[in-house]
RNA sequence: GGGGGAGUAGCCCAAUGGCAGAGGCAAAGGACUUAAAAUCCUUCCAGUGCGGGUUCGAGUCCCGUCUCCCCUACCA
């Protein structure tokens, strides 16, 4: 692309060198736009108690999931979800609604922690090092949030806030301390929550994890369980986050019951446990226990003979890590405890009545109560497990009928389960009882880069803490990080923050000494209720302000990714309720519409074994088959994610700079529909590139005087569509219908009309936001463009005065008729019945009319 | 094993149950040009993974089946 040097004028000459110029020169325009939008603060946002703001306007939140400003800088794929936020944003405005559409950073978190520990650079200047890159990378897109509101929950103005809603949960009896086995990476020096561990390696840095009793802060979210699945019915999400939440909480109902354990001779030994089961009306069925290895009644029960054995199966167990049990699958093992446990529905005596109890490690301690009873007739791996050590398997079901089971022969499950549930409850022997996947959330993490508790732990005088707790006052918030120089574990495992040892101690006006909590919140906390800070970011004196909260929320279009599906989502959802609960927020859900933008994959090359091959050693053959350039082997094209070791990354600044901003941003929009995942294909990007040319060019013509009717009907045409797919997040088949427009008018060869150029540049404007505005100012149009209303159709230039309408016979297509387009019932049946003409002889069943579509003869 | 989603032209992707094609890429031809690039114009191509069903009419709804992607998994 030529630059001229009329082009490097500035900006308030824009006029001027719009008019010198013969070519779309989008370093220019973009540059001389974003600056005038920041200089009139153009999409800073009006709110409850600001002066001039509107009331009468309906509102629209819209939010994008808060980036973790990395290192790495922006990638292709946050400007697809941000894209499709900011087209709706700037569509409502246009739209009459006042908009709400801020952005923030989530900067809490591992990686700067960890940079800080090998380099030594304290997090926080990483961190804003990182946020002034992502925030410029930001701008450089043109989007429209508003920055007056950024946030960053690594500000001690912002997790002062935090802190403060913590101890709301703590008032209400929702934090709180446990001794808790809980995952803990050696690696990264800290525990991990039960989200943030797969097949026992730790999400972050795929680094093994080990169950270790600590000392740790829960939260209470097992309490909201049953409204945190509820309430997902209301919610307009998509199916799969839904599904993907309710198996997270994980209920299922059934009933607990009890056994008592005895020898082989029936006496009794040990106290009785508890098995969790979902059909407890096969307990006829029932042949065998099987408790946990960890299962505290283990040794209790264990018979002498048996003893080495269990020891020995109970200490591969602890050994074994999660991964490798996940690894051995479906191979299960187990040993006998010598023990029994006491059918309560056979008598004393009968042979049935004592059941053998094993202990593997199928049977999780952290699920139900850690043992179950075993019906290999009912359950596939109980059989597994009974086939494999020759236990007994005694029929109870017979299709979907129970047999073999006393009162509940001949009932279906639905019959069989409460009647069991009942008897149970009857005769003491166990109660109905529904039973939760979700367990409470390990809320604290041995790190220095996140938010201290403000939480004071009483000392006595010899130095111990009491057990006394008390919360740090309101006004005492924020509780700040201190400063370190060595951000490592401290002795003796401790968290890093107990390295600062002025920081931590505390001594209250009658001289009491307290210590400060040393472990921090984990990274979540800051993500569960940034979408209130940004109603009212500046406020000092509350955390949000009531009235604009009243106003802004709920947020009506929330777009992020699908890995956050259950980890932000839920803990977001959770601590909203509780907000409602304390009277703080007016509804009970914070996000009304969800949306998971899809991935923007890259290609990437597979050789004949399988073999990734980086992108740069790839070359194209004419053909369109890709060569390993110095091999000359072919390779297979694919699409994966894109990674650093395939170089198949592509950086968003590249883009901008070859094409500009608006054809990066309307290339993220016209991949496919928003929720789609696909590749990013280079290839493309001068196909929407060109558009933005052709729009350049046909405004080139200046404006005209005369209105041409091929253009006008084309604009109406568009106006109706662009509108409709933006209602629906149709991003891509709007910009279709633009380039529709811009296609008729380049044919047509005439100028639009000042009218026209205004519409046309008022639906560009979401999608190429400096073009339009560039247009605007050029045809020179009054008020702001930004704000301009959404230009309206008139249904009757929609469609031409006739239209060719299909005729078929028995659905298949045997002629057309051209007829008016508001041809009627009657008409259009006489003018298909001409167009067929002999083809009609013969009986005609049934004639099926539908105006301006199509007519339909059923003949015999 | 369970759950969610997708299969339409060489490729990406459109089609309130109503003519399979809006748009883009690629390809071919032409105009312009000394030439090339750019630009403009024109053209080419599938019957919708497969098998049934409902319907006057199915890419679309229902049943079955295959393939691919994502999530989840001894959850009792």
């Amino acid at each position: 692309m030529r630059i001229e040097s009329a082009f490097l004028l500035p900006a308030h000459d824009g006029l001027e060198v719009a008019k010198l110029m013969s070519e779309y020169d989008f370093k220019a325009i973009e540059a001389r736009w974003q600056a005038a939008w920041q200089e009139k603060n153009t999409f800073c946002t009006l709110g409850p108690g600001d002066a001039g703001f509107d009331a009468s306007k309906p509102k629209y939140y819209v939010l994008d999931m808060f980036p973790y400003p990395s290192g790495a800088g922006l990638h292709v794929g946050h400007p697809k979800g941000y894209t499709a936020t900011d087209i709706t944003a700037r569509y409502k405005r246009h739209r009459g609604f006042n908009v709400l559409h801020p952005m923030g950073w989530d900067a809490f978190g591992l990686p700067a922690e960890q940079y800080a520990i090998q380099t030594g650079t304290h997090p926080a200047v990483t961190t804003e090092a990182n946020v002034n890159n992502f925030r410029s990378q930001l701008q450089a897109l043109g989007f429209s949030y508003d920055w007056s509101r950024e946030i960053n929950t690594t500000d001690p103005n912002y997790y002062r806030w935090t802190q403060w809603i913590f101890k709301q949960l703590y008032n209400k009896g929702l934090a709180y301390q446990s001794e808790v086995p809980v995952w803990w990476c050696e690696q990264l020096g800290t525990v991990l929550a039960n989200e943030e561990v797969i097949n026992g390696r730790s999400e972050r840095g795929s680094f093994e994890c080990v169950k270790k009793p600590l000392r740790q802060w829960m939260l209470r979210i097992t309490q909201y369980a049953d409204r945190l699945l509820a309430d997902l019915q209301g919610l307009d999400w998509p199916d799969s986050v839904k599904a993907m939440q309710r198996e997270w909480i994980g209920r299922s109902e059934g009933a607990e019951l009890h056994f008592q354990p005895a020898c082989a001779d029936g006496t009794a030994v040990g106290a009785p446990f508890t098995v969790f089961t979902t059909r407890p009306d096969t307990l006829f069925g029932a042949t065998f226990c099987v408790l946990s290895p960890e299962h505290p009644l283990v040794d209790a029960i264990t018979a002498p003979e048996h003893a080495a054995a269990i020891a020995e199966y109970r200490e591969l167990a602890t050994r074994k890590s999660e991964l490798e049990r996940a690894e051995l699958q479906k191979d299960k093992t187990g040993v006998f405890t010598g023990a029994y446990a006491q059918n309560p529905v056979f008598p004393k005596g009968d042979p049935r009545h004592l059941i053998p109890i094993w202990t593997a490690d199928y049977v999780l301690m952290s699920y139900g109560t850690g043992a179950i009873m075993c019906v290999p007739d009912g359950d596939e791996r109980d059989r597994e497990f009974a086939c494999k050590y020759d236990l007994e398997i005694r029929q109870i079901l017979d299709g979907d009928k129970m047999v073999h089971s006393d009162f509940l022969n001949g009932m279906r499950k639905d019959e069989s389960i409460p009647a069991m549930i009942a008897w149970l409850e009857e005769n003491g022997l166990g109660t109905g009882k529904v039973n939760f996947r979700l367990r409470d959330w390990l809320f604290s993490r041995q790190r220095y880069w996140g938010e201290p508790f403000p939480i004071l732990h009483e000392m006595n005088a010899a130095g111990e803490r009491t057990g006394t707790i008390s919360l740090a006052a309101d006004e005492d918030l924020p509780v700040s990080l201190p400063e370190l120089d060595d951000f490592t574990p401290s002795a003796g495992g401790e968290p890093p923050l107990a390295r600062a040892t002025d920081w931590i101690t505390v001594v209250d006006q009658d001289g009491k000494t307290w210590k400060r909590e040393v472990n921090s919140m984990p990274q979540w906390a800051g993500s569960c209720w940034y979408y209130l800070r940004f109603l009212d970011p500046h406020n000092s004196g509350a955390a949000w302000d009531r009235a604009k909260e009243d106003y802004w929320m709920p947020v009506d279009l929330y777009v992020g990714g699908a890995e956050h599906a259950v980890l932000h989502l839920l803990y977001a959802r959770f601590w909203h309720k509780v907000l409602f609960d304390c009277g703080l927020v007016s509804h009970s859900e914070p996000f009304q519409k969800l949306v998971n933008q899809g991935m923007v994959q890259s290609f990437a090359f597979k050789d004949s074994r399988g073999v990734l091959i980086p992108v740069n050693e790839v070359e194209a053959k004419e053909d369109g088959t890709y060569f390993i350039r110095e091999s000359g082997e072919v390779v297979e094209q694919l699409t994966a994610k894109m990674s650093k070791a395939l170089r198949n990354v592509i950086n968003p600044d590249d883009v901008i700079r070859e094409y500009g901003a608006d054809t990066l941003r309307l290339y993220e929009a016209f991949m496919g529909p928003v929720t789609a995942s696909a590749p990013w294909n280079p290839r493309d990007l001068p196909g929407v590139f060109r558009f933005l040319q052709r729009t350049w060019r046909v405004f080139e013509r200046g404006i005209g005087s005369e209105e041409n009717v091929d253009i006008e009907c084309a604009l109406h045409r568009c106006i109706k569509k662009v509108g409709g797919d933006l209602e629906a997040m149709g991003y891509n088949t709007g910009i279709a219908a633009m380039m529709e427009f811009i296609n008729t008018a380049t044919k047509v060869k005439l100028p639009l009309t000042s009218a026209q150029a205004a519409s046309f540049c008022i639906l560009l404007e979401p999608f190429a936001p400096h073009l339009a505005e560039q247009l605007w100012c050029d045809t020179a149009q009054p008020s702001e463009l930004a704000f301009a209303s959404w230009p309206s159709f008139d249904p009757s230039k929609l469609v031409a005065d006739t239209i060719e309408i299909p005729v078929q016979i028995n659905g298949k297509l045997r002629a057309r008729a051209v007829v008016a387009t508001d041809c009627n019932r009657d008409d259009l049946e006489a003018a298909a019945r001409g167009a067929l003409a002999e083809l009609l002889e013969g009986e005609i069943r049934k004639v099926i009319v539908v105006p301006g579509r199509m007519v339909n003869f059923v003949m015999a």
